[in-house]
DNA sequence: TCGTTATTTCCATAAGTATGGAAATATGGA
DNA sequence: TCCATATTTCCATACTTATGGAAATAACGA
């Protein structure tokens, strides 16, 4: 990943509401929610939340879909995933002080998608 | 981890000089360079850099200490750890399809780092 | 003490980001 | 077609951040 992408994620990620938005989605899983429901949850004017939702897709963090009045936003799992994968590694150069303590958490994952595939 | 520091910590590497800072920092490791040579290596100049690096030590992401006439910066490598787990637990729950791909440079990492007796 | 080097703080300016009202666009249903 | 709903775009305002010149502070050696 190019640091350029790299940072337009963090910056995107690198607020509350937009942070708060991520991590909704990331529950929500990948049949995504609707914009009007995420403002509603977050209770954000619509304009504004459309504002946020703008960042994050041009972040690449965020999919989204028409489904019929509504658009659907979904996380982007693959885009996050890289980020962390940059961040472990391009930018810490996989340094056990700070990799090392992931370990546990990745391993756990790899299990569970390796054993029942993907969960939403 | 609050969500709070998690967002000042992106926040601090959502830059281009400041990111190129901290990945100069994990470079040199522990014993951590001067100030000015971080200026000189970035070509930045010395009040600039030292904006950069308060924003980086505000987050805890760097630690100083004086050596001489020099300060001496050192990437903190437990926080950008915690950064990172939170980012993949709190945030995105372990989802496999985010974590998995991480497993591989996490456990390298935890090996090596129980060959020189660190442990998290 | 003085002079030199290293770094920070102060300050102003420039640039970027966040917010939400009002209007515009898109969809589906009557 | 007309209307209601869902979302975005336009725009102005407020707020925050980045930058670097100049002065201040800190440490060392002579």
């Amino acid at each position: 990943m190019e640091s350029d992408l790299a940072i337009k994620r963090l910056a995107a990620l690198a607020q509350e509401s937009r942070l708060a938005v991520f991590r909704l989605l990331v529950k929500a899983g990948k049949g995504g929610v609707a914009a009007g429901d995420i403002a509603r949850a977050l209770g954000v004017p619509a304009n504004t939340l459309s504002a946020q939702l703008g960042v994050l897709a041009n972040a690449g963090l965020v999919l989204s879909r028409r489904d019929g009045r509504s658009i659907l936003y979904a996380a982007d799992f693959d885009a996050m995933g890289a980020l962390l994968l940059y961040l472990m590694e391009d930018c810490c150069q996989g340094r056990p002080e700070v990799c090392a303590p992931l370990a546990e958490v990745a391993s756990r994952a790899a299990c569970c998608s390796e054993k029942q595939g993907v969960r939403s």
